[in-house]
DNA sequence: TTGCCTCACCTTGTATACGAACTCTGAACA
DNA sequence: TGTTCAGAGTTCGTATACAAGGTGAGGCAA
């Protein structure tokens, strides 16, 4: 798609330049929650004027990670129970869009889902430093090439704003070693069954199992 | 909260209204599916310029009113098969609201449903042209109110997309008759009793029956 | 001393000008 | 006749100047 936009990380345009140093910050903890979020300060933060940054922060109210109060924004809260929320509703989206790509996920879509398996197994074999960033880069692929095959903008759309910052939280937990690629990926070959067995109920199971999964908290306040 | 923004339809902010003018388009078919964004031809049509226009499509775009495609916006397809996915999507996301919010919402909240469910069932005595709007209003109380019983920002994000553009479409099918405001309201009664006994089981299959039964269609791509 | 009013500053919202990128058309050459 | 390249026109992206609104501090009066 836009590839143009990711050659170079230099060579970014201001606009997704300014999302992404903005979204780090806040993701990072860089900006703590409740923290107002000064266009101008933004600006130079990121080195560009006021327009891309007030683009950037609406695409971050749209995702949840800052939120709108009066004329101003403020960066979310990422209290634990808040974060919760996100993974259950991450879980059950795309435990939604599992059932969905179960009865329309074509031969192609699927070998395509076993290719990033053998994949990430290889990466799994090799180990290495940075591991974790092309895991999550495949991981990545993995999880929207099943989006891909609903056949829905809509659902897509939706749910975009749910899965990054999950993702983004993910990187932290696989580095922590909470989270192993083998155990992961073994719930991606689950997944790939059961999309090809075509069955809906336990394409959504399997999906939402795998999202669950990676739940960062024991405790929990959300009555799942 | 702002209500300066909604005190007279004339007196609008240049960015809402050029929201809500694109927006009206988009959902009355005025601007089909497909059609192409121009930022200088909807300006002109807003009586703005293209900045409160920029920001109007950003919103959309977050709401999946419209797509990107590569450098421009284009007004998304509302496909039967679309629609049904956005109503399964609300479905499940208010059903996991209304879960979270058996265990939280508080005694006040419940009086404020208690009382939004009597003035519809005035409504619905007293009949009227008009009732059709004034029932939505008060059903988006009634349905914002369980979302801040929630306690969660992050849900209330999260749904708010994935609730307009279902509860525009409502409207029509509200005039077309096809749904019933008694019906509706006797609905509202149970998820209530629901939310009261704490039982967060039963508030979730209430919500979820009750958004599933305004989707539109009977035949079901979605395998639901 | 306390409360209220006013003024100034700070922040956001809007308009507009300019620059860059993409697309579509038309013509020329293979 | 088909394909490709060039150029112009159109549309979007960014910067900046200006306007409006809100908030806080400071002073004045009761």
């Amino acid at each position: 798609m836009s590839q143009a936009e990711q050659i170079e990380d230099g060579a970014l345009r201001p606009a997704v330049r300014a999302y992404l140093v903005i979204r780090d910050a806040i993701l990072s903890g860089e900006l703590a929650s409740g923290t107002h979020l000064r266009e101008e300060t933004l600006a130079s933060m990121t080195g560009t004027s006021r327009t891309p940054v007030r683009d950037a922060l609406g695409r971050l109210v749209a995702e949840g990670l800052a939120v709108e109060e009066n004329r101003s924004r403020y960066v979310a809260d990422f209290s634990p129970s808040e974060i919760m929320v996100m993974f259950d509703l991450r879980a059950r989206l795309e435990g939604y869009a599992a059932r969905l790509a179960a009865s329309r996920i074509t031969a192609a879509e699927l070998d395509e889902l076993a290719r990033l398996i053998e994949e990430i197994d290889a990466l799994d074999m090799a180990g290495g430093r940075d591991a974790t960033d092309e895991f999550l880069v495949l991981n990545d692929a993995f999880h929207n090439c099943i989006l891909q095959a609903t056949r829905s903008t809509q659902l897509r759309m939706m749910i975009r704003p749910v899965m990054s910052a999950p993702v983004a939280l993910l990187k932290r937990h696989i580095m922590a070693q909470s989270i192993g690629i083998r155990a992961s990926n073994d719930q991606h070959r689950e997944i790939h069954r059961a999309l090809a067995s075509g069955n809906p109920d336990w394409a959504e199971a399997a999906v939402k199992a795998h999202v669950i999964s990676t739940k960062p908290f024991r405790k929990a306040p959300a009555d799942d």
